[in-house]
Formats: C-alpha cells, sequence, structure tokens
DNA sequence: AAACTGTTGTGAAAAATATCACATAAATCA
DNA sequence: TGATTTATGTGATATTTTTCACAACAGTTT
C-alpha cells in the first residue's frame, strides 16, 4: 500500500507536472520528474507503479495524461472543502493564502470562540464554534485545520470529530491523539525548526572535524 | 547516526518533558513519553540510546536532567537567532507567532522587496532585501524562513546562502535545489492537505468495503 | 531488417527504521 | 538476605523503504 511519503511524492510530482506543462511540455520523463522533485528516477517509476500508471517504453508520459491520473488519485478531480478552527496567526494566514483555489482546495469557513473575530458579511465568513456542527453537516464538510492554542487542541478535535470531520491538519504545537477513523497530520513549526538547527549544527561540526 | 524522524521524535518528548514538569513532575517513565508522543516506549529508549541518555533502572529518568540533555542536543541551550524572507500572509504570521521564544527560538528580523512593507520601528524591524548580506553578517544569523512565492524561492535561496544561511524552511510550494552544507525542509501546506485528503478518503473505502 | 539507443517497469538486493524478546539492574517485599 | 517486581537498555529480528540491475520494449539508424 502506498504510504505517506509516496503520497506526498506524488503531489510533488503534479505540481512539477503543471510548472512543466506550463512551459508547453507535452511528455516527460521520469528522469524530468526525479529532477523537479528531488528524488530518483527509479523512485518515480516506482511510486507510478505502486498505482498502475503506466508510460511508453522509451516514449515517457504524456502530461496531460500524468497529470489527471494523479489527481484523480489525489482526490483533485474535485474541490475539497475544509474549514479553519482558531483564527489566529496561522488561521489568518490561511484564510488569506492564494495558492489553495489553484489546487482544488477551498477553505470556506473559519471558527473562533473570540466573537470580536466574527464576521458572516465576507466570502469566507468566521463563525462562532457553537455552529460549526450544523455548517459542517449542512456543507458536508470532511476537512478541517486547527490552528488554536495546545491547550484546547485536543478538545477542538474531538469537536470536529463528533461534527463529522475525517480529515484533520493540526498546527497546535501538541500530539493529538487521533479518533477512530480520522486521519490527522501535525505540522509544528518549532519542531522544524528545531529539525533545521540541529542538522546545521551536526553538518558544521561534521564539516569542523573532516 | 540519527535521522530525521529521530530528531523530530526527540523535540516531541521536550515538548511533552516541559508539559510534564508543568504539573510538578520529578520523573517520567518512557512509557509516560510514549504515551504523550505517540510512539512505543522502546522507541523512546532506543532513541535515548543513540545519544547516550540513561536513566535508572526501575526508577524511570529524572525529568530536569532530561530536559537538560535533549536541550542541549537539540541546541536549546542558547538562544537561535533567525530571519524571515518574505513578509505575505505566512511571515506574517510568523512575526507574530508567541512560541518561538518559550521554546529558545528567536525571530530577529524580516524581510521584503515591497518598500511599503518596511518597518525599523518596531521589535522586529521588515528591512529591505538588499541589507540581508548586511543583517546577517552583523548579527551572525544562522538559519531562515522563505515564504515568497514560487518563482521567487530560489533565487532568494541562494541570496541566503550567500549571505552565509546555514538552515533554511521552505514554505514556498516548490521543491528547492540544497546548496552545499546548507539543510533545506521545505513544508508544503497544499501537499500536506492533499495528504490528508487521500488518506481520508482511502480510509473511507476500505471502511466500506470492509 | 538488423543493430542500436534510450526509456520504462520490476524482481532482487540493500539500507534504513521499528519492533521484539530478554538480560540486567534497582527497588521493594517477605 | 533472598525472591519478586518493574523499568531500562540492547542484540536480534522483522518490516518498510529505497536502490540496483537488467529484461522488455519502441523508436531510430544503418
Amino acid at each position: 500500500m502506498a504510504n505517506k511519503s509516496c503520497i506526498i511524492r506524488l503531489s510533488m510530482y503534479r505540481n512539477a507536472l503543471i510548472r512543466l506543462k506550463t512551459l508547453n511540455f507535452v511528455k516527460v520523463f521520469s528522469d524530468n520528474l526525479a529532477d523537479v522533485a528531488r528524488v530518483t528516477s527509479v523512485q518515480v517509476r516506482k511510486d507510478f507503479s505502486l498505482f498502475g500508471i503506466s508510460g511508453n517504453r522509451r516514449g515517457g508520459y504524456l502530461i496531460d495524461e500524468l497529470i489527471s491520473q494523479i489527481s484523480a488519485i489525489l482526490g483533485k478531480d474535485k474541490v475539497q472543502k475544509f474549514i479553519v478552527i482558531g483564527i489566529g496567526n496561522i488561521g489568518k494566514a490561511l484564510l488569506n493564502y492564494p495558492s489553495f483555489k489553484k489546487n482544488e482546495i477551498e477553505l470556506v469557513a473559519g471558527f473562533d470562540i473570540d466573537m470580536n473575530k466574527h464576521n458572516r458579511d465576507v466570502e469566507v465568513p468566521i463563525l462562532p464554534l457553537e455552529e460549526l456542527g450544523k455548517f459542517v453537516a449542512e456543507n458536508e464538510i470532511k476537512f478541517g485545520v486547527i490552528s488554536v492554542p495546545d491547550f484546547a487542541a485536543q478538545e477542538v478535535l474531538e469537536l470536529m470529530f463528533r461534527a463529522g470531520i475525517k480529515g484533520v491538519l493540526n498546527f497546535a504545537p501538541i500530539c493529538l491523539k487521533e479518533p477512530p477513523d480520522c486521519v490527522v497530520r501535525n505540522i509544528n513549526l518549532e519542531t522544524e525548526l528545531e529539525n533545521i538547527i540541529y542538522f546545521t549544527n551536526f553538518a558544521e561540526q561534521a564539516g569542523a572535524s573532516r
């Protein structure tokens, strides 16, 4: 079965393909994708073979065909709606983030407990948290982002789960316990920076001792 | 050698430990950390053993000691300064992100090409991109975040590299080519969402066919 | 039409990562 | 003080992921 990094790579291939298409590429080779996505060409082909995507021996892949095949796998054949809970720094950034729409991802509403943040008269309304359940049911929302402070995150996740949300991206710096049949992915900005700090320092030490 | 996920786990253990310390824990067991960081206890101990961290047979680990050992590994024994390039949605969110300081990570300046965004009269100034090299040299900055549009990202990375920056967190939705001796880590918001979408749909299908 | 070239596709091998099983040590109890 | 309990620490094993090596094939050249 496909694993997490494999799907991440598919997304990257798709991005690369879209970019290459704007350059008027008609067919691409696994080597092209490997270069752009910074992996090996075998990795590209192995990933494709896992999903039954095949090209033409010696002829590479037809770019349009490939894009639509990958898009289908990633659920990009239809617009995927999602909501954001917690309109702080990150929540606000997501509300204004331009490239979701280009990628068939649509942020349809934000939620917050702070009534000063509520606002219904805009394209993407900010609603009180109490309306979450109703909104999710009426609009058939499956995906959501958590951008509340750490202490509130687990509670918000359970709220989302009860509302019927099935997939969650969590920015709160805490490792959430995923409810059954609910996919949760954590992005922790400090952790990411700490990772970079470690490997940078490590590389320096290794370099110095070389 | 330690790998990327191992360091991410160390960060998570540290977060967990700090949380447990506020609850007045004095010692912790690998099982406690496993629960909070959502891994197995063997994994915790294996990770520790990789860095020569040892506890007391039967007695677990002294929390203060453990925090300082992990902190030292992650470079948290001193404040790590970093800058942000591109003061758009994400850049702004980072400027106001509260929990960096708690974690010995200090955002010291932002940079942008748009002169309307420049502002020197605040704690974290926003400076013109031309001043990057000078600022980085004078303030001995080693780390930076890229939050510019995709088409500008590679160029900005090379600019940062020439200025002397060694570790970069990239939010631009493009896979950057890392210069030699420079650590680059990509966070792509769309890709993360696509990942969630895929696995949510997949779980649904698997559930339905069960 | 035969030889050649360059790319895909994949079984097998290797490398990386995580888990298991259990020896070892420290504390407690009888 | 010997037996028992409960964690740690780690070699061995299993699993996952990536890379290697090369057969298969479709064009292209001679």
